[in-house]
DNA sequence: CGCTGTGAAGTGCTTCACAGCC
DNA sequence: GGCTGTGAAGCACTTCACAGCG
């Protein structure tokens, strides 16, 4: 497939609309319009319509968008329609709430390997898998494994994300706090939830909001 | 404090400036430039300078900026230089590892009740709080909490939402994948950590990059 | 002289409005 | 008739480049 110039905002948008589609598709709800799916999400139909658009658009003029054709076709954009297999390093308290983490098989990963340092977990189980030795993360490509989950104590992150790419691995989830540097062509994805904490008391009320809490609008 | 009309993008990068000066912080660095800064975050040195000129502009010309004055400022706009009181809904795993998440309190943010409908886990303790009852959730105000966490399988996402603005919540942080709908000054944060993941791939080359593992570029 | 603060220019995303199909 | 697909207009953020101050 060769797209036309697609805005980063619209990919960061496709997970989300695969998401609402996952929750129609539940409900079984076969078919949706711009201006339902805008609705779900919080925006404008039309740029609904745009983002699908810049990959020659998927609906039907008069009757919307064909609820599992246009998840089908997001996944296939997104690459989620094969399964994804993952290497978690570090088997911490946050490690192993990622492995517990249930959502991110609809999404088509598998994290298949788990490493951690501490002598103490060589062995032991988490989230059904074998905690291995740091010293065995080699070869995660023959193992088909391309994408990183670093864990770590910010200290190690950098170390960590260097063995994982010297491992093979095209592509790194980083929930540790500090900054790594890596070759351009690798992606990195950095998660850290306080950031978005954050952001909520700027936003905030000042005074209570009891008064309104039924007036509703907007779905998030 | 009456600030000109400031982008949300500006807003969004305040949390990660501060990030960035609390590790210069720890390296003992006391005074940092627009250059230095724009490096560490990944962006442009003038974008750094324009965003803190919305706030009126915290530099001195010739030096740079001051590392911890900079980020008091960056506090007191973020509203995170006072404790902002939280109450965690829902105590599974990932309501435990949020209770467990070590960088909240370097953020301001202090978990002060969780609420859960199990009677099992009710008078248990979870990360030092005494878990309640979800219909002792009332009066959160009066407790000092304005901020809600909302961690419940997404069937009770809605109720629990409700809930927590009936007792006085300003603003909400939801794990839950459902679709919640609330007053429109009522502020939600949603964090999916699979719609992070699920991005990953498309970015992902489709060739090793091995050979390529040692030229670094950029930091993140 | 160095580095910030900022209007002005540039760029990219969003919204609009309507043509095009079903 | 209904709803998509899309060029064009509008808007917001980013980048530039230089004036201004320490």
């Amino acid at each position: 497939m060769r797209y036309r110039r697609v805005p980063d905002e619209t990919i960061r948008r496709l997970p989300k609309y695969l998401r609402a589609l996952l929750l129609l598709m539940d409900r079984g709800q076969k078919t949706v319009s711009s201006v339902a799916l805008a609705d779900l999400m919080g925006g404008n139909p039309g740029r609904v319509r745009k983002d699908f658009s810049y990959f020659g658009g998927f609906g039907k003029r008069g009757f919307g968008y064909d609820v599992e054709t246009l998840a089908g076709e997001i996944r296939k954009i997104l690459r989620l329609n094969v399964v994804n297999k993952a290497a978690l390093v570090g088997v911490g308290n946050l490690g192993r709430a990622i492995l517990a983490f249930p959502s991110l098989k609809k999404y088509g990963f598998e994290i298949v390997a788990a490493f951690d340092n501490d002598p103490k977990k060589i062995g032991e189980k988490a989230g059904g898998i074998v905690i291995e030795h740091i010293s065995q993360i080699c070869d995660l490509e023959q193992r088909g494994v391309y994408v990183g989950i670093i864990a770590v104590p910010r200290q190690a992150a950098q170390q960590t994300a260097d063995d994982l790419l010297e491992a093979g691995v095209r592509g790194i989830v980083k929930f540790s706090q500090g900054y790594i540097t890596v070759p351009k062509r690798v992606k990195v994805i950095t998660i850290d939830i306080a950031m978005d904490f954050a952001r909520l008391p700027y936003y905030m009320p000042r005074s209570p909001s009891r008064a309104a809490a039924f007036r509703r609008t907007g779905s998030l």
